[in-house]
DNA sequence: ACATTATTTTTTGTATACAAATATTAGTTG
DNA sequence: CAACTAATATTTGTATACAAAAAATAATGT
């Protein structure tokens, strides 16, 4: 898909839609409605539509029909798993690599986050956070371990969450234990890091069960 | 998609032909010519091409066309270390799950293994030992894992390996690492299998290497 | 013969058209 | 009114058409 065709600029358009809940789980995706709010023909629309079912963010029903895929309990409980195992397999790869500037890379990050949450910037607060576990993923430099973190829906339910909940309990936490990481991961210390990052995802699904 | 679509007949007929290596990467994937050879016309040639590019088989040029994505040396070794993040992870939950019935599928597979080493059916080996590894993926019984394990192309990396080596003493070996890996999890002994698990997939990595 | 322009052919991106499948509404009857 | 049926409107799946872009080929001049 060329970056400027008319099918590109709808499947970004959808996508984003879909990735910030603008577009709720099970919604139907009606081709005619899409072609003409975006001014572009049916097929455009119905080419970033296979796309997006290429990357599972929508499927087909049986009869036809377009729906965004929804998000159930057991998705939440199978998505947590899969972000431990991703996350800690990543951080394992971090310690074999030792890359210097990723640490600052990360500091960095906690420092905004800091910055963030004591000026009141709780959804900015909340984007640094997921870019902390972004960067930690990149921080593998294994493009293909990247995209399946970035294509797999974590990011996005991560900032679903952060959207609801915004307490300031939480926020402190989360900035004491993503500091804790990085100092273990500087220290080259693997226990330490393992049980923080493990520690820092149970919490987080705690509070996100609370809100299903 | 609908199952019955053309696109969908389209789509798993391209699909197919790259996983199974018919298709060499970079080969460029002209839609008219697919329509014509698939009797369809060429926009459900374009939906299809447009599903795999979501699946990331398949890219398109910046001057737009379609091309197969190839495997280079870097390509191999990121999958590797994806796979054995997978793997690992993977086993990891099957420990703390405990099914009784995975281990004698696995076993089960063994058998198969053995079977059609000895008869001499090396091409039915390699199916054996792929299935081998999707059951341990599959035994953890998250399905967003076990899709990113068959969509990260490790299974038909796997294959066409196979199909290229065929010796006679890997299968020995391979044998052997499975079944050790099978009484370690039967026991409990989740030393003996990690290191199992990650020797088996370093002694495929240098086999590997020595065939690109 | 070689490089440079024209010219033609392919190939793609997009729109439109239309029939079949689905869903919706209106109408009818018990 | 409720339940069924008929009529209508939507929506999808597919094919075809066509202009713009790219590639391949031929033609030209040096």
């Amino acid at each position: 898909m060329k970056e400027d065709s008319l099918a590109h600029k709808v499947y970004t358009e959808v996508r984003k839609k879909i990735l910030s809940s603008q577009l709720a789980g099970g919604a139907r995706l009606v081709e005619s409605a899409w072609a003409e709010k975006l001014a572009v023909s049916r097929v455009a629309v119905r080419e970033a539509f296979m796309r997006l079912a290429g990357e599972s963010l929508v499927e087909f029903g049986e009869k036809g029909g377009c729906f965004v895929k929804d998000m159930t309990a057991e998705d939440v409980k199978e998505i947590r798993e899969l972000r431990e195992l991703l996350e800690v397999g990543a951080l394992k790869l971090l310690f074999k690599k030792k890359n210097k500037q990723l640490v600052k890379d990360l500091e960095l990050i906690c420092d905004d986050f800091t910055d963030m949450v004591n000026k009141g910037y709780y959804g900015g607060a909340c984007e640094a956070d997921v870019k902390f576990h972004e960067k930690i993923m990149e921080g593998t430099d294994n493009s293909r371990l990247i995209n399946i973190y970035k294509n797999s829906n974590i990011p996005l339910f991560h900032m679903k969450l952060g959207a609801i909940m915004g307490q300031m309990e939480d926020y402190k936490d989360t900035d004491t234990e993503h500091r804790a990481l990085v100092e273990a991961l500087k220290a080259g210390n693997w226990e330490k890091a393992y049980n923080t990052l493990v520690h820092h995802l149970d919490r987080g699904e705690q509070a996100a069960l609370e809100w299903m």
